[in-house]
DNA sequence: TTGAAAGCGTTACCAC
DNA sequence: GTGGTAACGCTTTCAA
């Protein structure tokens, strides 16, 4: 087991036998204690660096109480803004001082080890995006003070959670429709059960019928591009008479499948029917789809997210809190232009 | 700072007290020593139940001398290869009773803090996928004796690699456009200095060559759409003699980038011109694309590397190897069919 | 079959 | 300013 190549890791004590002080002094001064002399704590660093020493995490947590990580539980990977969602939330734990342990990622509920981990692992706090309702990783950390946040997702209980304003996303994508002098709407659902994708289409819904129009359809959907593409077909076999002039996509993914299947079908997107989604994914931007979207702010999503978990971490304590920060409409050529320039 | 609502977490040592026995007869107990009667053990582990007792990882690890962490070190989410091949390893990992540390995610160098916590957390190995040449994080896992496999990326040193065997991918495709009856190809090259993406070139202009046609040009690409989608107009662009009819994008997203630009430039894809790529990401083989493409075995190639990561972690002494694994042509619609049916 | 004690690497507390 | 010691939670000798 033991490996020539590589002498054993230095650690506070061995350096402390080398510079001939107590380890308590080495610690400290390799922390920047200040009442630590330059002197000696020069001697120390440059002990330090010679030696490659590298301070062990573990034995560290093990003391403090703290890791310094955070468990990430993440979502299916089919849909693109969870793996957006992930990139931000690497980058800015690690600017924050935190390291990711990525314990699950995909639609299905986690399993037992996994969850076990993430008390095993005593991680100081927990990001949740799943978007399954019944996520176990919630009531395991609630039932063990392990401070949990959910982000694009409302928390049943024992959570805080960080959304964007699912609600406002719909009423404003259905506003604009109207405003482009649509009729006949109809919405493709998300996962039954997951609440941001069901507030998106009562917003949705909401702002249809009090324009006076009759309830837009509601098609069943799910959770990626296929799920999108399926509606999109059932949308383009409809005959002309009862086909909507535009359709809400609850998640771009869902959307941009939509409008694939259309368009094989013969049908123009914008030019038969509108097509919107939301969440505001990189690939819905792109040349073929050019998707009108409601955006989340990921970046102050994950941002607000850490700054409530931190906050927990830190050994505030307060109440759950449930943040909805509003998210940004981007116009693109997959809806027809409402008709007056004037939209609020 | 202490949580009333939370008691402290049940030890060892507290279930030893409740239990009326020695901690080591606690530690034996739960991980199933032979040794201790059937009485004491059913004792002990009903006790650590009711107790909702979780081993302490971390405090493991420091006399063990494992974490059970595998380092993640990502490339740029904008290619979404490396997200299905992330959520690869995060199952597979799991399915061994390790855990991922995600710790870079992103096109660039990986930064000092960020190395620096691959050894503060006591990685057992690393997992590198980023296709920059240039990983710092290798070096440093190279340096301090933790085992590194690369997937999808070529080792300098230190370090065992799997991938693809990108030179067959290139070569394979040629000849399928070849047979196709394509006479004048062009290649988008990926980022430069990667060596997937190179190998992925040299097989392909190396096969079109050798079969008596002149060198495809070489259009510079880079790493996602937008290169794709750039190189795609540059085509598209060129006076229809000097236009090539048959386009391969190194890497599927490259190719995508391409087919939209091409279409949204009138042209037919693979009508005027055939578009292939390789990866064998899922979103190329959705309907606008059905790109035909060499599809890496993304499923085996993290298998065989937690292998040869584990193989180490485990102690063996092994030379640094090279792992090749064939992959699998996808034929779809985004190129013409060979003239006669007979293809290797 | 079980217990006692040492040790993993670090920090915190209390002396000096 | 610095040193000693205890403690974090666990496993692993070594004894009994």
């Amino acid at each position: 087991m033991e490996d020539p190549q590589h002498p054993a890791r230095a650690t506070v004590a061995s350096l402390a036998r080398r510079a001939g002080v107590a380890a308590s002094t080495v610690s400290r001064a390799l922390r920047d204690d200040p009442r630590i002399s330059p002197q000696v704590r020069a001697r120390i660093a440059a002990l330090a660096a010679e030696a490659g020493y590298t301070p062990n995490a573990l034995a560290r947590t093990l003391v403090s109480g703290r890791s310094g990580l955070i468990g990430l539980v993440l979502g299916p990977i089919e849909n693109p803004f969870y793996t957006e969602l992930m990139q931000q939330a690497v980058v800015q734990a690690a600017a924050r001082g935190y390291r990711l342990l990525l314990l699950h990622v995909g639609s299905g509920p986690i399993d037992d080890a996994t969850a076990a981990a993430l008390l095993q692992y005593r991680v100081d706090g927990c990001l949740i995006t799943s978007a399954e309702l019944s996520s176990r990783a919630a009531s395991v950390c609630a039932a063990n003070g392990v401070p949990v946040v959910m982000i694009n997702r409302v928390a049943r209980e024992h959570a805080s959670a960080v959304s964007c304003d699912n609600l406002a996303a719909g009423e404003t994508l259905a506003d604009l429709l109207l405003a482009a002098g649509h009729r006949r709407m109809a919405v493709i659902a998300g996962n039954p059960g997951t609440s941001t994708n069901i507030e998106r289409a009562d917003g949705f819904i909401r702002r249809v019928t009090a324009a006076g129009l009759p309830a837009p359809a509601v098609l069943p959907g799910g959770g990626d591009h296929a799920a999108g593409y399926a509606a999109g077909q059932a949308v383009a076999a409809l005959p002309r008479a009862e086909r909507p002039d535009a359709l809400f996509g609850v998640s771009d993914i869902l959307a941009m499948g939509a409008m694939d299947a259309l368009r094989e079908a013969g049908l123009s997107v914008p030019g038969d029917i509108s097509v919107v989604g939301a969440d505001g994914i990189a690939a819905a931007g792109r040349p073929p789809y050019r998707l009108t979207s409601y955006a989340q702010p990921l970046e102050a999503m994950v941002s607000r997210g850490l700054d409530l978990l931190l906050a927990r971490i830190g050994g505030a304590r307060m109440p759950d809190e449930r943040v909805l920060l509003r998210g940004q409409l981007i116009r693109r050529a997959s809806a027809r232009l409402p008709l007056e320039a004037a939209l609020t």
